[in-house]
DNA sequence: GGTGAAACGTAGGCCGT
DNA sequence: ACGGCCTACGTTTCACC
């Protein structure tokens, strides 16, 4: 439960980079035996520092060919209306992630869809049909330099 | 090289929620032996279905308490500003995504930080000294409803 | 934290369909 | 071209130092 030392950070670092790698060939990245790194490993994991393991896919390859960051504004600020909207974007399968952020406005999303057809469906059935929206604006991803999602 | 069949979309499915899960188990998962799946899971790997594989951490524990989506126009539209500026932001480890969108501005971020304090150094030493960037507004996330990042 | 050995999983050749 | 079987090899995992 303590703190994390430096062992442990490069532990993470190289696990978040290649969350397959044996534990041996971490073990001597991190410098460690290969018992004692497993037992560093678990206990992250048992910690919860470590939420998970995840496949990276490539989203043109699995049917995913247009991806938008999408701000919401609503026209209540009420416990209730955010719930509702809450409810509704995780009931979406095109929303991938939805943030609360502050400013003027209050959601970030992002969406993916097969196709911007598929995206304009989401667009105007979905998000146009909640009775709490009442502003949207679209950036359409045409290239991710860098993506470091876990 | 062909196109996913029903089998491909059951070992993405289950790898995305458990990169870790061991070909055997994931062999039974989706009905097929521990060889044949394997030689699948290779080839989508081999094809770049499957791009690699991460830990997922909690951002909490790992000592990131700030978390931000900037958006940032450029005063140059040419190649070479935003290679500049790609470069600068593959470089700075605050910056865990950059998007390139449509719209009035040319990027999104998503910048992690320890604690404001060191956003703020991010957004005025880094940020601030590039001489592409004209336009910079943060939306501080305040939670996330939803966030299957991959 | 390290060592060693048993249990387990992986990876690849081979054959049948 | 794809799935299943078999097996040598490597890795994980655990009691013990």
């Amino acid at each position: 439960m303590g703190n994390l030392d430096d062992i442990d950070r490069r532990i993470l670092r190289v696990l978040s980079g290649d969350g397959r790698i044996s534990n041996l060939a971490l073990a001597e990245k991190v410098g460690l035996s290969p018992s004692a790194c497993l037992r560093r490993v678990s206990a992250l994991e048992r910690e919860g520092v470590i939420r998970g393991y995840r496949a990276v896919l490539s989203p043109e390859r699995t049917g995913v060919g247009f991806i938008a960051y999408v701000t919401v504004g609503l026209n209540l600020h009420t416990k209730s209306a955010q719930a509702a909207f809450e409810r509704a974007m995780q009931a979406a399968p095109e929303v991938r992630e939805c943030h609360n952020i502050t400013g003027a406005l209050e959601y970030i999303l992002r969406v993916e869809a097969a196709d911007l057809a598929a995206y304009k469906h989401f667009h105007t059935e979905v998000l146009g049909t909640l009775p709490q929206v009442n502003a949207i604006t679209s950036y359409v991803v045409m290239g991710s330099p860098k993506d470091e999602r876990a």
